[in-house]
RNA sequence: GGACUCGUAGCUCAAUUGGAUAGAGCACCUGACUACGGAUCAGGAGGUUGGGGGUUCGACUCCCUCCGAGUUCACCA
């Protein structure tokens, strides 16, 4: 379904050979290609078992005449072999050639311009805490789909939003008024983030103390909750600041603002960004009259004074989304951002929202409520939705002191590359500055591929003894690989200064029987060639691990190559030139996908 | 209880969305011109794809059922 360029040129070939071999048609999306395994002979292979119904013949048959079809009339088929009911189809060296010098003089990895205008959402912090290892693979996971979307050719919004109001703030302005004493970021030497979230857990700490002396006193526990001072006096403050109490206000934004300061740090160490932010205190008041307009068009429906969604239709529930006493649930805000967002953006195409899994349902209800106030747009709305990152040891549990905050885990990151790094690096006469920033960066790609490499619907395991591994099936490889390549490259440009021009004859006059392109060399090209299929793929599923898997496949097999073939070493000029091309092909498509995932590679390591 | 996700080598993940003998990395063993940079490469061992049934020429993939894990179903956010 996501066709390379070969297989766009051999579909209409194939229906052509059915058309006259067979006169039957078979519809263009049901001829599917694959790679032709290691252990026959070919490139790409065709399955003819869905077609023996047209063909009125046995697999083998089927697939010989086809294979002699193809053969006779398409130029780049070679020769063909069938095995079963599978053609096998080698393709001649002239086209993979003819492809390298395409990738030598342009970037496989960005499309024309689409003319389309993609907003995506991603982190959504709460303002009351830092940052977690769950809002890591979101970030990484949001900032690399906006690149894919990017290289796809679409002009791309990255929009945060930020919880900056509501209970959950109150309770940490209050316990800092409380027993603060007047500490700030500057005074405690904290991050702003951090000094915040210290307050929000003292006063859970406060808040139970509280339950525990009520309860000796023969309340519930749910009473307890229910009466205690400080949780009162919480509620009140968020009542002052929707009454727009300055004293409120004032504390409201000093805190805030050192939230942000921390949070800014963060990202930029992150490396990830926004275009666009959006607060949820501007914000929460939308969605209302949308609602009650939907009231007005028979959409949804009032019962004891509250307004009412009915979505059983669809699978889903019933859901309120006006309280009897006027006010808005979380559901309202959201109908109203989403119904600003494209009057804001007229020409937005699609709204993708990276939120968790555990938002599935909430998603569903939003998507289906603003199909049924009649918005086109509404078809256009994504949940990109990721799976819970688990820890060795369970779940996180922001109670229980098991969440891992996301400074102290790329600190360990960079940690870990820069020992790595002392040990293995060729890099003495490097400047301090150097090292740093290179330890910085590979620490940080082992994250970033870590977190991106699995499917995002997929829950999954990150075990912070196992996952600094800089070997094997991660980024550090491949920025290695990357760096070794670059080396390779400017010896090559100090000794064999090598014009692209000489490409594509490097390897002589190549007839259909010249079979000059060693496996090596072939396999290499055959991943380049598949790269853009790829990013296409990953761009229309929203998902980075295709494409950070199929960059792992091109450097592995990229590094058997230079084991194996010599390229600086060999004498024949044209066949070094050629395997420098490649090598450069592979470093600058390397480069490319690794910004695709936000992982910058550096030029030696 | 209803809805949705998921279960693949000891561990962490793939598998072109129904195709050939299910592939990688880590860990474990054995090797590689005294390196065009060894954070590499070559090889070995490791599997009843949670169990059972069904559909199909063909099932990790689709259907049913059982077992197990997670999430979610507030006039919360």
């Amino acid at each position: 379904m996501f066709q390379d360029r070969l297989q766009a040129l051999l579909v209409p070939a194939v229906q052509q050979a059915f058309a006259s071999l067979f006169n039957a048609e078979v519809a263009a999306d049901r001829i599917t290609f694959q790679s032709t395994r290691p252990e026959f002979e070919g490139d790409v292979t065709i399955n003819v078992f869905p077609f023996l119904k047209q063909s009125g013949k046995g697999p083998e048959p089927t697939a010989q005449s086809i294979g002699e079809h193809l053969q006779a009339n398409v130029e780049v088929v070679e020769r063909f072999n069938v095995v079963k009911g599978f053609l096998n189809l080698v393709i001649a060296d002239r086209y993979w050639l003819g492809f390298l010098q395409e990738a030598r003089e342009k970037d496989i990895l960005q499309f024309p311009i689409s003319g389309k205008k993609v907003m995506v959402e991603y982190s959504s912090p709460n303002t009351n805490k830092p940052l977690h290892l769950g809002h890591l693979r979101n970030n990484f996971l949001g900032h690399s789909v906006s690149r894919i979307l990017q290289a796809a050719g679409h002009e791309v919004i990255k929009a945060q939003v930020i919880n900056d109001r509501g209970i959950h703030i109150c309770k940490s302005m209050l316990a800092w008024q409380k027993f603060g004493r007047g500490e700030t970021p500057e005074s405690s030497g904290l991050k702003g983030d951090k000094l915040v979230g210290k307050y929000y857990v003292e006063f859970d700490k406060a808040f139970k103390r509280e339950i525990e002396e009520l309860v000796t006193t023969g309340k519930s526990k749910e009473a307890a909750e229910k009466e205690a001072p400080i949780i009162l006096e919480a509620q009140d403050m968020l009542r002052k600041w929707e009454a727009n109490d300055p004293e409120v206000r004032a504390l409201w934004e000093k805190m805030n603002g050192w939230v942000y300061a921390g949070f800014n740090a963060t990202y930029v160490r992150m490396g990830v960004e926004f275009d666009k932010l959006y607060y949820e205190s501007q914000t929460y008041v939308l969605g209302k009259n949308d609602v009650l307009e939907g009231v007005k068009k028979g959409v949804f429906y009032e019962k004891d004074g509250a307004v009412w969604v009915d979505n059983t239709n669809e699978g889903l529930d019933e859901k309120v989304l006006l309280r009897s006493d006027g006010t808005s649930v979380y559901m309202t805000q959201d109908i109203g951002t989403a119904i600003k967002r494209f009057e804001e953006f007229p020409g937005l195409a699609q709204l993708i929202y990276v939120v968790g899994n555990e938002q599935d349902y909430h998603f569903k209800t939003l998507f289906t409520i603003l199909r049924k106030l009649g918005f086109a747009w509404a078809s256009e709305l994504h949940h990109l939705s990721y799976g819970m990152v688990d820890l060795p040891s369970g779940k996180m549990k922001s109670r229980e002191g098991t969440v891992v905050d996301a400074d102290d885990l790329i600190e360990e990151m960079v940690g870990e590359a820069r020992a790595t790094g002392e040990q293995l690096s060729k890099l003495d006469a490097v400047s301090e500055q150097e090292k740093t920033e290179l330890y910085e960066m590979v620490g940080l790609a082992a994250l970033k591929y870590f977190l991106l490499k699995v499917d995002p619907k997929k829950q999954m395991l990150f075990d912070p003894a196992a996952s600094i591994d800089m070997q094997g099936h991660t980024g550090p490889f491949i920025q290695y690989t990357y760096a070794r390549t670059k080396s390779l490259l400017k010896k090559a440009q100090a000794e064999f200064p090598v014009p692209s021009s000489q490409l594509s004859d490097a390897h002589g006059q190549l007839t259909t029987d010249n079979h000059a392109l060693l496996p090596e060399e072939r396999t290499v090209i055959k991943l380049l060639h598949q790269f853009p299929a790829m990013l296409e793929e990953a761009a229309a599923r929203l998902d980075p691990s295709a494409l950070a898997n199929h960059t792992y496949e091109l450097v592995k097999a990229y590094n058997t190559f230079y084991q194996t073939v010599p390229v600086l070493k060999e004498e024949d000029g044209a066949k070094r030139n050629f395997r420098i091309g490649l090598s450069a092909a592979t470093a600058s498509a390397t480069k490319r996908a690794m910004w695709c995932l936000g992982i910058d590679v550096p030029e030696r390591m």
